[in-house]
DNA sequence: TATGATTGGTCAACATAGCTGACATAATTG
DNA sequence: CAATTATGTCAGCTATGTTGACCAATCATA
């Protein structure tokens, strides 16, 4: 694939390569794993980049225009999911470190969209909510986001949905899997 | 939502919000559009933010191994995917500014992951290869991540991958959806 | 009760990857 | 020839992640 041999070449490479391993690549059954030839298989990855992308574009731009970023958008995100989460929960969902998370909560609390609460049971912990200031901005953003879904899911049926929300827990590492699990009741798994 | 009324709550909020106007929330029909409840379209919301991250995680991994992020994975994924492509071409899929591209760029060049050549149409273009060097390590990526959706694809089958796809599409920019369609010949939309 | 673990915060320094603005060079196009 | 296009580069800024070190309050337990 040097330079010499392929001028401006627009065709994907089929060139079967080592995941043949986990599964039958060509003409094993009649159309059995058809979906998992290379190329659509290259199609998820690049399917999931652009989506993600454009899913929070957005909500992004009405962000920036408040002077906060994708990470804020996280925090709120999460803390309107959740309302009294503490510090730690946060922490483990984000997967960062506190000294990342504290810069960007921080910022909101001292801006008025979320305020911190000693725990009842546990005095060393800050629970965490949305002020009312808070919740507007989740609200707004949330329904931005939303939106977007609600016009995929409706455009696609139930049946696409359903085969949407399977695959994509089965992308997930498993202990997020399990976490989605339970956070929602009738979930696919 | 303030503190004093919300302990710990587990359960997310119903609420139904302002999403309602583009499909019918609660009991219209029979069964029609249940998966557009607030809580559905919530879940979609985290599902995507979670399978992004994940479905990336053992690349990113491999890449800071070798001094690399991810700003350099997308650049050798997508000279891989369509080799002999210009340095505009990958600005318009990426989407970043040209000094942004340039910094990750310039690295792959000197340290022989990517290699250009002058255009023979236009003479201006610079066209993007990999060596082969950069395909063995574009390689080893895309296997790990075409591994995570081949077992995706195969524990959901065929019909559970079609909408994977369908939602996916539509959740897209128009622009990229337009483009993805010419690029995968049987994209389904 | 004393000790050790946990929860949370803070300071400092650094890296990656995005951005704007300004400018330069070469090649194409009208 | 003039304008536009494709690309590159310098300089500086911002957002968001990272380590490492340390501290205070609180909890759990030997």
């Amino acid at each position: 694939m040097s330079p010499e041999n392929t001028p401006t070449g627009n065709v994907p490479r089929v060139k079967s390569a080592s995941i043949s391993g986990s599964a039958p690549q060509s003409s094993s059954g009649p159309l059995k794993g058809l979906y998992l030839r290379k190329q659509d298989l290259r199609r998820g990855i690049e399917l999931m980049f652009f989506a993600s992308r454009d899913f929070t574009g957005e909500a992004d731009q009405m962000l920036s225009n408040l002077g906060l970023g994708r990470a804020h958008h996280r925090v709120i995100y999460f803390v309107g999911r959740q309302p009294g989460m503490s510090v730690s929960d946060l922490l483990t969902i984000l997967k960062i470190t506190k000294q990342s998370l504290s810069r960007v909560l921080s910022h909101l609390i001292n801006t008025g969209y979320i305020q911190q609460t000693k725990g009842a049971r546990d005095k060393r912990q800050r629970l965490l909510f949305l002020t009312k200031k808070g919740e507007a901005l989740e609200a707004k953003l949330t329904d931005l986001q939303c939106r977007r879904f609600a016009a995929a899911y409706s455009a696609r049926g139930g049946a696409a949905v359903d085969g949407f929300v399977k695959v994509l827990s089965s992308l997930l590492d498993d202990e997020i899997r399990a976490a989605l699990r339970q956070q929602y009741p009738d979930h696919i798994d």
